[in-house]
RNA sequence: UCCCGAGUAGCUCAGCCGGUUAGAGCACCUGACUGUUAAUCAGGGGGUCGUCAGUUCGAGCCUGACCUCGGGAGCCA
């Protein structure tokens, strides 16, 4: 609130009712509609972000600017109306602001070109407007809505004890083995140094080194869990990965928890806690929002959520699960063998299909994962976890990690890692190891399951993807 | 990267068997109308049919290449 304007609210307060009618109040915002009343009086509809509704503003044909300038304003037109707080005289709204005075404060050049029309526009043309697509009713519930995961997520971590470890973005690590990288580096492309080899000499890049960007922080914060006992990062992760899809970002935030003394239950445990907090924060402090979702975008957003919550998760053992599918009553394009990773389709027939809830796969055959999961005592899987959400698919995968030094440094060698790439990882076992556990989610997947999306590009701001990084 | 599909007005789409001047709804502009809320009603303006090449007397429509977008798969979060 500027200091010369005291009187200025926000739509979200005007609405609610906790300012006294017949209150003089100054709103700012930008013009969603208007449309002129055969009473010789216009509304105008203002929306500022604060909350789903638009504001009603009532302008009579007395003020001032009604010929010259009200009854020309466009959708995304910025206006400033001072008036009364009243009850709405009409249905749609229970308050609405009788305008003493409405200050265009910027116009919108060529109306019927303005890309956000009071309209349904396709998500797809959407996309190539992302820096105006936040004013719709969509984008701006979106906006809302990852912004409200985002704070849960923060509050169940630190109401459990957790800390947030900021773990680098960069990263000069070259093997982490979670797919391809984004270089990092100041090195001119056109003139690059060379080694006596005649290899690119990374020794005058600005590390001093190969660098990349991050694809995870997990064992940047394994080594902060070993010592503050409950952590996770929360930040920007990369991918270079040419994958074209509904579910994969070049750029997207990912949370991983990392928890000390603890098993791959206790993950699950977690796993199944922190979903659950994070829906129930969405469903109690966004209603307005949801309920739009509900409507219009995914008719079973509000249910379905209401269900994870109240659902025990299904613990499935990967053998098993493999059994199941076996014995599945219907055909799958790929085949179902002890050893090989599920596919899509088997995820979603466990979980949507088989089960109806949220399913945890548990311990799977340890080649076809990560070396730093634990070794289970059969010798032949991990402990690793995948939850599996119907609509969604895989939503969390984690692990207990490996937290024996001989065994870590069998499994290195195994995945033919160069164990001095990982000295000050192995210092982590050398050096007061204990069980530790913890799991990956990507906050995109979890906008996009909440909200009902069909795109993560619709779930970020400005998403980023092979051949795609406009704005 | 692979497999499908689609590009026609600002947006969403129609466009017959290849045939005269390419249409509709919304949006926009003008006007009408005693409180509207997807306002309504009347009128109006608005097009390099993705690009390039080809077939043909004639191409929005057929052929090829390319570009872009979408869906699915793989990879994964």
């Amino acid at each position: 609130m500027e200091p010369h304007d005291m009187s200025q609210v926000a739509i979200k307060d005007a609405l609610s009712g906790r300012i006294e009618a017949g209150t003089t109040v100054t709103i700012k915002g930008w013009v969603r509609t208007r449309r002129d009343s055969k009473a010789g009086l216009s509304f105008v509809n203002v929306s500022d972000g604060s909350c789903f509704d638009p504001i009603q503003v009532v302008a009579p044909a007395e003020l001032a600017n009604y010929d010259s300038e009200v009854r020309h304003l466009t959708s995304g037109c910025s206006v400033s109306a001072t008036g009364t707080l009243v009850p709405s005289q009409g249905k749609g709204q229970a308050f609405e602001l009788q305008a003493a005075a409405i200050e265009v404060l910027g116009w919108v050049d060529d109306p019927e070109t303005y890309p956000i029309q009071p309209k349904p526009h396709s998500m797809e043309f959407l996309r190539e407007v992302a820096h105006l697509r936040v004013r719709t009713n969509t984008f701006g519930a979106v906006t809302r809505i990852r912004h409200c995961i985002a704070q849960a997520i923060h509050r169940f971590f630190s109401e459990r004890g957790f800390y947030w470890v900021n773990t680098p973005i960069i990263t000069t690590s070259d093997a982490e083995g979670a797919g391809q990288m984004f270089r990092v580096s100041t090195l001119d492309l056109a003139n690059l140094p060379r080694d006596e080899k005649g290899r690119i000499d990374f020794r005058e890049d600005f590390f001093g080194r190969e660098a990349f960007l991050t694809v995870s922080g997990q064992l940047n914060v394994e080594a902060y869990c070993l010592a503050m006992s409950k952590v996770y990062t929360f930040g920007p992760t990369f991918r270079a990965e040419n994958s074209n899809t509904t579910r994969h970002l070049a750029e997207f935030w990912m949370v991983e928890p990392e928890i000390a003394f603890a098993d791959l239950d206790d993950d699950a445990n977690l796993a199944e806690a922190f979903l659950k907090y994070i829906f129930k924060a969405v469903l109690d402090e966004r209603g307005d929002d949801m309920a739009f979702f509900a409507d219009k975008i995914e008719k079973t957003a509000i249910r379905r959520l209401e269900s994870f919550i109240a659902s025990p998760f299904e613990r499935i053992d990967y053998t098993d699960a493999v059994d199941i599918l076996a014995k599945a009553p219907r055909k799958f394009d790929f085949p179902v063998a002890w050893g090989a990773d599920l596919q899509t389709e088997h995820e979603r027939y466990l979980t949507e299909e088989h089960v109806g809830r949220p399913v945890v796969v548990t311990n799977y055959p340890e080649h076809i994962k990560s070396f730093y999961m634990r070794l289970n005592e059969d010798g032949r899987t991990v402990a690793a976890m995948d939850v599996l959400a119907p609509g969604i698919g895989e939503i969390i995968g984690g692990s207990q990690r490996e937290e024996r030094l001989d065994v870590l440094d069998a499994r290195m060698k195994q995945f033919g890692l160069d164990a001095s790439h990982y000295e000050w990882y192995r210092d982590l076992r050398r050096y007061g190891t204990v069980p530790h556990a913890g799991f990956g989610l990507g906050f995109e997947r979890l906008v996009v399951y909440i909200c009902g999306l069909g795109n993560i590009r619709d779930a970020i701001p400005y998403p980023r993807a092979p051949g795609s990084a406009e704005f």
